[in-house]
DNA sequence: TGTGTTCTCGTAAACGTTTACGGAAAAACG
DNA sequence: CGTTTTTCCGTAAACGTTTACGAGAACACA
């Protein structure tokens, strides 16, 4: 179906071009481009002039195809399911520090999108099969995952945004203590009085529910505190989730006076369900969301939240991602770097 | 710096292996595997046998030189400046759309990020002129987009969300019915008994600022209203401009009785200087938004706003985007589409 | 002057595809 | 059986790069 596209670009010169406009081989103009040592001081003056002159610069298939690389690294997007109308903020500015720091490297971002219902699985091993980026970035790590096993097994080098029990250490990930979190927030409601304090986290094996969870319970053991598994429940991670597994924690026979959310979505759905209930968020219970967003700042109550500071984790996880890679690697070699980043404590109206 | 990357793959195998492998020559098997019709059934049967067997999928660096074509699209990702903690959600679910038809016709989708503070073109020239896509989307566009004039000029394809006066009607765009939106928005409070009503709106200018203020003017003018200048404002397109702007408004002598905001950021940021003067939306003033997000229906009081279906418009653009370009269209050759699309009134408690 | 080094450059192969061309074999037709 | 058509496949060039190799010229040194 599809020819050439957009080969009449008058722009488009090739290093033919340039080789036949000074009388010289395109293999000098090569070097004097690439800023080899062997070729003379002035004809490598004049190829750069004439480069600019003509709009000179690399068909980057060619180049691509000739060294085997792609100078792209290919970040996997995936709207949740259900997220009708909006998708998650909390990337943007992860992928603006990512993006920054490779392009420091000269290589360029592409961020791969797939369908918002099904798994990654397909889209990725189309990126790495048709080798069309150097490297991949994962997010929403789930705690067994088959993209890692995949990547790994197939050696191709990639990075993680959250932790996973894939894989082993073969890997650089950086990820966001949630376990802290999960710790800190229950060690402030009972320094506040409660002790009956529900955790609400999403269901799909996303790692991050495992860890927050493991924080909850340790700091409720530290205060001696008995853990109710009737105040631990799991939800879809979408609004409705939220709404759906509030409700069902506030009907028990012994409710809670505080609720943790794993996740803003659920917490903005748990809110409904209380409002709808006639109980209110800072008065009549409180409510800490661990992953802090603009709708946590803006809802009301403004809900007390634990935030992370996304761009510069991109910046590092672009970081660890290149000193991963043997090609990017200075003579040391490769290393393979794993880092967990504290959050912090936005107190608001809610807790 | 760089060498080869991922090389050692064990899937990564190639036409000459599967001819090896058949003893065949490459030639038959390329055009087995790309359904040509001087190929045997029953070799192609054993060609489409081998390749999945031997796990092999076509290099797309390959492909894309002998083709002139990298069957990618481009999309612009600006980052606005000072949005600090996070990006626009407004774009996720375009992209949706977007990849999603794309998809169809077996194109990737590539998001390209640029800095937040410092503007596209450097960004775009170097997609364009490395040919790393074979079509662009731009976003966010200007009254006179020196991007536009650009691509135009270089007669690379593009599609753009976003009328603008650059460039003539070469290139397909879908729009907001912007015009429409700050009619109706008058209209509205109009016929709830106001008369001293304020627009609030970007500078920078971003084209939708303008298609708002016509709107504006003309449902005034049709409603007998004078347009008083002291009553249009333009400020930064983010919180603090918002702020900024409406607290000006607020403490002119003649103070307005409604403001229609034309952007969610502005807007929350009005509602903080309102909220600062002791000035309720929805009962000492009203307050609408031109554009909703999930922040607008948050936000307490929740806010009236247009909302524009975001997924179909990437569903739409592609195809308009599909239909631009020669190679991709059907026999028909080539067509220029613009459509511009009506909100929907969401009205919730700000007015 | 002869020999060895250093600079500088051209030649050609290679990366993995697709495709125009031509030719051999098979089929169709008289 | 001879001729024409059809079917199928191999050959080779081309896309735009990079780079290993070798060779000529200039230079240094004895």
């Amino acid at each position: 179906m599809l020819a050439k596209v957009g080969g009449e670009l008058s722009l488009a010169s090739s290093i033919h071009d340039l080789a036949r406009h000074l009388n010289i081989s395109i293999g000098t103009v090569s070097r004097a481009l690439n800023g080899r040592a062997d070729v003379n001081a002035d004809t490598r003056q004049r190829v750069l002039e004439a480069a600019k002159k003509l709009n000179y610069s690399p068909n980057q298939s060619g180049r691509s195809l000739r060294q085997g690389a792609t100078r792209s690294i290919a970040f996997m997007l995936q709207p949740h399911p259900g997220d009708q109308q909006y998708g998650e903020p909390f990337f943007i500015p992860f992928l603006t520090g990512l993006q920054a720091r490779l392009a420091d490297y000269d290589l360029d971002l592409m961020v791969v999108m797939g369908e918002p219902g099904q798994y990654q699985q397909e889209r990725l091993r189309r990126v790495v099969e048709t080798r069309r980026a150097d490297a991949v970035v994962l997010a929403n790590t789930r705690r067994e995952d088959d993209r890692i096993d995949y990547l790994s097994k197939a050696g191709f080098p990639f990075a993680t945004l959250g932790r996973s029990q894939s894989g082993g250490d073969t890997y650089p990930s950086l990820d966001i203590d949630f376990e802290r979190a999960g710790d800190e927030a229950v060690d402030r409601l009972v320094a506040r009085g409660h002790r009956r304090i529900a955790a609400i986290r999403p269901s799909h094996d996303l790692n991050f529910g495992y860890l927050f969870l493991d924080g909850y319970r340790k700091a409720l053991e530290r205060h001696g505190i008995e853990v109710d598994p009737g105040l631990i429940a799991d939800g879809f991670i979408n609004e409705a989730g939220g709404y759906q597994v509030t409700a069902d924690v506030m009907l028990s026979k012994d409710r809670p006076t505080a609720i943790i959310f794993n996740n803003d979505a659920m917490a903005l759905g748990g809110c409904k369900a209380l409002a709808e209930m006639g109980i209110r968020p800072g008065h009549d219970i409180a409510v800490i969301v661990i992953v802090d967003t603009p709708l946590c700042r803006y809802f009301s109550p403004a809900l007390t939240a634990f935030r992370p500071s996304l761009e510069p984790m991109g910046q590092r996880l672009a970081e660890m991602l290149l000193a991963s890679i043997p090609a990017f690697a200075g003579p040391e070699g490769p290393r393979i770097i794993r880092e967990v980043w504290p959050l912090e404590l936005v107190a608001r109206d809610s807790d």
